[in-house]
DNA sequence: GCCGTTTTCGGCCCGACTGTTTTCAGTCG
């Protein structure tokens, strides 16, 4: 066959691609009134945006079969998936498309304009296109219609003006100071007895599409007043006596909502979500007879628990399950059998072992780092600056990093009660080799490797290089597995299941950047490396002193999403058991390939059994 | 259209706010 006539290779369709157009079918479907399948699309949408693989894989490899499995997906979506994936096209989203031909997800991400009102505007007035609708809006045409009056046209018109002004979602590590500013202002409004930031930031996931808040308090008036006087406040979208919606100046929309502090708990539940979580929860309670919503859960008209959290999974007969975990991934199951792990702690890190110095591309000295790391309660740190290849950020050679060590050897025999070891960031080249000689990193407490470049290769090269540097019996930890940057540079093709066996065979600790744009592992992965007994480290990669904070705050976070305990990460351990967890496995004296024995899973099972007491 | 401790049919989470309504539909979370 000569190769003219072979089709141009389409590229494949991304999760998020096919999620849309699911989500474009729900609205569709929604719009004309068709029941209870709206809800099958969307649920489906959800559960493709949930996966951790593509699910064009998951096709190639297994079918129709391997897409009808997945949660929420059953023949009938299925089929369509397929059908997308194989062609480019859904022929029912196609005909619908024609039947209605509006932008139907641009018109209904206005606040407050769903499917029912697209359809009036596109059958009265024709409007397909948001240009259209603030057309039709400046031109009086809209308020003539049944349900729309001349305020929803005003309405319209500044959803069109906030939705220009929307970043979208943004890093949990920027918004959880304004969430925490929020809170601390609410908690001073009198009459409140708590105030608590809800939805996915309570959750602590990577990023936060909008803020919610739950208070506990007698008078709803006076808060709901402060709330929408809140200094960030840019607009109220709505406001009544127990709710209300505003848009934040960093481009968030924010919600209050006000409870009894009776139903503090099951409110604060309700709204930390996720939606998944809380419906299942729901259909738990339905099925012993009881009825459970952000006033509490009932018997009848009798509420049996709602002032705690607590109090309410445990009279759904469930263990407490923490806000990381709440996604309605396998959770629930957990609680029910009193399987949720006791994860690590906010405040249980002792060391970190990634951080830059004025030595490269750091702003303080390592003196100033160590002070700092010592406000925050810590014990020990690595220095871990750049290395040759990256000639950018001055990075040091081999005399350079051993001229270093000899400092840091120097400033630990003037400090008391802490320790700092000597480390590189070294890099791994596009074929897998260090830039740093293996006799070096030998002398050496922690050695990182980490990619900086050529982020494009192919699954199979980057995996191959990745592997490489992870075989190099000097290398301890794996710095930001996959480079991604969020919101700005896609993560290395890497075959992480691939990656992690390899982390347990080598005994190489895997990492969990901090830093808020990396949070790199992330948490999907995390989990597969603590079910697959990997060790980790959670590490700030700080440039400066504000910096450290972020590892025992999104890098908790992100371990904790990943049902991470503290057996599992190697600086929540003193200095030495840390170094000896680093350094175990290593290949012997002989040379010989490291021990396969030593599996990180039994060490951190026996020493989850340890860690009850 | 999905799913199963109500299992292959018959259910499908629940309540507040808004704007247009004289009793409620649409939207949102």
């Amino acid at each position: 066959m000569p190769p003219a006539r072979r089709q141009p290779a389409r590229r494949p369709l991304s999760n998020a691609e096919v999620a849309r157009a699911l989500r474009e079918m729900a609205l569709f479907l929604e719009m004309r009134d068709v029941p209870f399948k709206p809800r099958a699309y969307e649920k489906a949408a959800l559960a493709v945006e949930a996966l951790d693989r593509p699910l064009h894989e998951i096709a190639a490899e297994r079918g129709l079969a391997g897409v009808e499995e997945l949660p929420g997906i059953g023949r009938g979506i299925g089929r369509r998936i397929h059908e997308l994936l194989e062609t480019g096209r859904m022929e029912d989203l196609e005909a619908l498309r024609r039947e209605t031909p509006v932008d139907i997800v641009g018109l209904t991400s206005i606040e407050g304009l769903g499917p029912k009102g697209v359809r009036v505007l596109y059958e009265a007035l024709g409007v397909r296109t948001l240009e259209d609708l603030e057309r039709a809006c400046r031109e009086g045409r809209v308020r003539s219609l049944p349900h729309f009056g001349e305020r929803s046209e005003r309405k319209i018109l500044r959803g069109l003006e906030l939705l220009a002004g929307t970043a979208g979602r943004q890093l949990l590590g920027l918004v959880l100071p304004v969430a925490r500013a929020i809170e601390a202002r609410l908690r001073e409004v009198p009459g409140v007895e708590r105030a608590d930031a809800a939805g996915s930031l309570r959750r602590r996931r990577e990023t936060v599409g909008d803020l919610d808040f739950v208070v506990a308090a007698r008078d709803f008036e006076a808060v709901a007043r402060a709330f929408v006087e809140l200094p960030d406040v840019v607009h109220v979208h709505a406001r009544g006596e127990t709710k209300a919606m505003v848009r934040l100046a960093n481009g968030l929309d924010a919600d209050l909502r006000v409870v009894e502090p009776e139903c503090h708990g099951a409110a604060l539940c309700y709204f930390t979500g996720s939606k998944a979580h809380n419906v299942a929860l729901r259909r738990l309670a339905q099925r012993q007879g009881l009825k459970l919503n952000e006033y509490g859960l009932f018997r009848g008209e009798k509420r049996i628990a709602g002032r705690t959290e607590e109090e309410v999974y445990e009279a759904l007969g469930l263990a407490f399950i923490p806000p990381e975990l709440r996604e309605d991934r396998g959770e629930i199951e957990a609680a029910l059998e009193g399987r949720i792990p006791e994860l690590i702690g906010y405040g249980e890190l002792r060391g970190d072992l990634q951080i830059q110095t004025d030595w490269t591309d750091g702003s303080a000295s390592i003196e100033e780092m160590v002070e700092a790391a010592r406000a925050l309660g810590l014990s020990y740190i690595a220095i871990t600056d750049h290395t040759r290849d990256l000639a950018m950020t001055g990075g040091s050679d081999e005399a350079r990093l051993l001229e270093q060590a000899e400092a840091i050897r120097k400033l630990n025999a003037r400090l008391r009660g802490f320790r700092v070891l000597s480390g590189a960031e070294v890099n791994i080249r596009p074929d897998g080799s260090l830039d740093i000689a293996d006799e070096v990193l030998a002398r050496l407490d922690v050695v990182g490797a980490a990619i900086h470049g050529s982020f494009r290769q192919s699954r199979e090269v980057a995996t191959r290089r990745v592997l490489r540097a992870m075989e190099n019996p000097h290398v301890d930890i794996l710095f930001h597995p996959t480079a991604r940057s969020i919101g700005r540079r896609e993560p290395v093709d890497l075959d992480i299941d691939a990656v992690i066996a390899a982390a347990v065979r080598t005994g190489t600790v895997l990492e969990i950047d901090a830093m808020p744009d990396r949070l790199d592992l992330k948490d999907e992965y995390v989990r597969r490396a603590v079910e697959a007994g990997c060790l980790l480290a959670v590490d700030s990669d700080a440039h400066q002193p504000s910096h450290l904070a972020y590892a025992g705050e999104l890098g908790i976070a992100v371990a904790r999403r990943g049902w991470a305990t503290r057996a599992h990460v190697v600086n929540a351990q003193s200095v030495e058991r840390c170094l000896a967890l680093l350094k175990d496995g290593r290949k012997g004296p002989g040379g010989r390939p490291r021990r396969t024995g030593r599996s990180a899973g039994s060490t951190s099972r026996g020493r989850r059994r340890a860690g009850r007491h």
